[in-house]
DNA sequence: TTAATAATCTATAAAGTCTATGGAATAATA
DNA sequence: TATTATTCCATAGACTTTATAGATTATTAA
């Protein structure tokens, strides 16, 4: 499952994502509108600032932006900045890959094959539907 | 990504599978063979056993054994058990659904429909797969 | 009937993550 | 300079995960 931080990050973005591009968009404006709580929306999109997904300006006339287009904003990355790992193992995970202590070896791992279809099932989805594909 | 108590869960199993049906396995052969903490173990399968996936002899010559064909159980019902919802959000899961508080209305969420095709893809997989394809 | 074996049950500890919240600092505008 | 709004930092509370400990119960075989 996704937490908490996640949906609240997308459902953001997508109300960001809906508006004039030109104009940034207030945290305050969008808790209001999606019903979150406004200071852990802070700490949501200071989070995919950081990971170069919006852009901000302060002081009056301020508020977050997208800093690309929407159709080049592929949701497994937003998943990736705000979740973590799309697989369900991180000995299949192509981002954030570790060695699974208890296993001698990924080859003759019994879940290691499945794990892996699963996840590019995932990706199939996730790498090709973009933030905009979520506004229409 | 699957818990650590998931992922152990199935390996025991894969193990189990593996064995001679008519005899029951050890927790302690189990844990040493899948280098799984023997207490924690313990736990696990207690749990699949509340599940009906597994069934316990106690005493000497006692262990765990599966309760069906291998080809009659599902990836998907033993990551149910062991991990809980496979969707992405609570309000798309078909066995633990929960409307989202945030949502006014899952018609015109942004999120839903996606996460309905993510969910559906990765069932494909799961559904479909049995323990016993885990064990080839 | 007793010793040995192995699961069962209950409780709880330790660590980590998630979900926030508070308050001061900084930047931009008018 | 007043106002607005983001930024930064710290931390609290709740919950989940990952175990561990110890006593109990059931079964078998000698």
């Amino acid at each position: 499952m996704l937490t908490r931080k996640t949906k609240y990050g997308l459902k953001a973005l997508i109300y960001i994502a809906k508006q004039d591009r030109s104009k940034p968009v207030l945290i305050s404006e969008i808790a209001e509108h999606e019903n979150i709580s406004k200071k852990f929306l802070e700490t949501i999109l200071l989070d995919l600032k950081k990971n170069g997904v919006l852009g901000s300006k302060m002081g009056k006339g301020g508020g977050y932006y997208l800093l690309k287009d929407a159709r080049d904003i592929k949701i497994a990355s937003l998943i990736r900045i705000l979740d973590g790992p799309i697989a369900l193992l991180p000995c299949v995970s192509l981002n954030f890959y570790e060695k699974c202590e208890d296993c001698p070896s990924e080859e003759t791992c019994s879940l290691n094959r499945v794990m892996i279809q699963v996840r590019d099932n995932a990706l199939s989805i996730l790498e090709q539907k973009s933030l905009y594909d979520l506004t229409v």
